[in-house]
DNA sequence: CATGAATGAGTCTTCATTCAT
DNA sequence: GATGAATGAAGACTCATTCAT
């Protein structure tokens, strides 16, 4: 018997230490990380801030670069649970939805997605295995949404590709400032106004009606 | 007086051929900060790319951050070009004309714009110093433009802020698959569909009027 | 007294536990040793091979140099117990065997004689410790072998201490080749065979007489 | 034109400082490495040796372990070169002669014979890459001799594969002690008796006939 | 001006040893 | 006694910058 009391512990108490401390390390690192970026960051910087000793980091990661991709899964995860639980877009109000999840989840963990958004310019491994999968899902699910309206007749004739890239930046410039520290992270109330406004401009667009 | 004949030339011979030898370095350096990012481009890569002994780099630049700085400030040049000579937006088409030349500009230097791209991301420095200031004369102009036309009753009550991040990351992400590979430089044709589209999208939105 | 029951019980229980752990160590040591040399073998990797924890070692051993020691004590167990047994050389076959046992203590524990060459020719304190002495006294043996035929008018005058160390170069080489895996252990028939052939060739000479 | 006088400067003087700079590192490192082993001498303990700062030694090697394998290159030449030239053995002469040469090769280096000595234990690519096939190649010299020698009947049935072992190792043993600093380095005349003796013991054998 | 060797502070990483549990 | 996480000194190697030629 592993534990004094309960029947199924999930994990015994030392895989729950190591994952508590490999989590205090991700977590520095990644305010690090987005911070200064990758490369900028020394593994003693990384020690420092979660005050152990360098060589300490080594029984948790590989090494640094170990510590940037587990934050890049750390950021993976609750993206991959949106994807895969989001209904299909049919209502414009799954939009909205989908919009407002999306906001929570990156800025929710301004560092992590810092880091990753950091990266992604530098490193084709990372761009390659981590983004560019999951944003040609999401860009599959705006223009299946586009074009399936533009079939029933309620979108104009337009390039969905075109129209998806241009969302998806829309997305992260609504985003970005925040990343780089040059606006609060904005309350769900201002997620659910930014969701909505974004909305409103890519169907209706700005003019009278 | 420099040099041996002419009354006025701006340069002599000798500041002419330094200003060459400073362009052919920091258009290869643009390559490689481009290709690996500024942290992983070492000053021997630049020196050989260039064709000329390490040593010789500082003969022209301070030292490896100046010849970004030189980089990025070639950049800024056509930028500032187009934001002074733009005719205030008035008309859809100055709109379409902006965001063409803006392509223009940045697609033409995949280089620079990428090595631009990624040092915002970790440089504050470069942040405020470059961008914060054009992209705000850019949003102003921007949200000049909506809010005059709303209040024309052109256009619909929308927060002209949120509109103005939409459009600027719209825009970029026009770009950026260019910028990482993902894409081909777009020909003139295509970056005039591209203008006139996002145009059209943020005019008049998906729905079918 | 230490046991509860036994009189003479050489070691108590617990003695003979630790003394098996220290073998158990030493043994799994000498084989990493022998394999990638003692820089090269670290205290994890000893641990492993061991199937205990890395802090455990240090309950046996004052540390990895301490092991090396013990390693290089158990060689020269049976190397001693050669040395004090072995009648004084006065026969060709006297000869023969002492060449026979050589072979067959050195052969039989390819990793301890292994990790012992190795570290000769780097650490002076094992040189001088646990070699220098004991090929002396071979050294010796064999010299005072030679002085007393060549006095006794059976052996040609040639100088002994030369003689001596080339037998004990020819000696090492004949093993050598083992040791490094190059050639399969030696069965006892093969060490005969060994040891006839070359104390034949020092007797003799290759010449037919 | 390159060189003020010389028509055909074999190399510049650019190339001479380059080859008298890297010899300087390989003798210092040489030095090292047998008196501390590889493994226990620093690239800060080389650099210091040869008074310079750590880079610099990058400027000229690829890395520690380029340099190992420059000294065992070093080693090699003369090795190779006393191997193409030599006479095949026909007479006693020859052998002594060859003996002699190959004791004045390691012991006039014997800081580079020492190094290598001390990884052949140790690491198997430098065993397999530089000495297999040289030993080979003297033992099947050594090899052919005896047999052909024994076909002549001039020489015993005695089974030249561990004859050639045996006097390998002899030899060897004859350098140990120099190269451990337990004795002096041979006078020529030293040298030449030791060659001679080794050979007498050989040929003849210590019985008198 | 051009060169490129020299520099040495700084990087990531390893590993023998300690010690709280 | 057993464990293995924590430690931190030390190691190999990098690279922006300097400077003598």
């Amino acid at each position: 018997m592993n534990s004094k009391k309960g029947d199924h512990p999930r994990q015994s108490r030392r895989e729950r230490r190591i994952e508590r401390r490999r989590r205090e390390i991700v977590t520095v690192a990644a305010q690090l990380f987005a911070a200064k970026g990758y490369a900028y960051t020394t593994t003693k910087d990384i020690a420092e801030a979660a005050d152990m000793a360098e060589g300490t980091l080594y029984n948790y990661f590989e090494g640094k670069r170990d510590i940037m991709l587990a934050i890049l899964n750390e950021m993976c995860v609750p993206i991959d649970a949106l994807l895969q639980n989001a209904r299909p877009l049919s209502t414009r109000n799954d939009f909205v939805s989908v919009v407002e999840d999306g906001l929570e989840i990156f800025v929710s963990q301004v560092d992590f997605t810092s880091a990753l958004f950091t990266e992604i310019w530098v490193d084709d491994t990372i761009l390659n295995d981590l983004i560019i999968d999951r944003l040609q899902y999401i860009g599959q699910a705006i223009q299946g949404f586009i074009t399936k309206r533009i079939e029933a007749g309620n979108f104009r004739l337009i390039d969905p590709g075109i129209v998806t890239t241009f969302i998806l930046g829309g997305f992260v410039a609504l985003i970005a400032p925040v990343l780089r520290g040059k606006q609060p992270v904005p309350t769900p109330e201002e997620r659910r106004r930014l969701a909505q406004t974004a909305v409103d401009l890519l169907f209706d667009g700005l003019r009278i009606r």
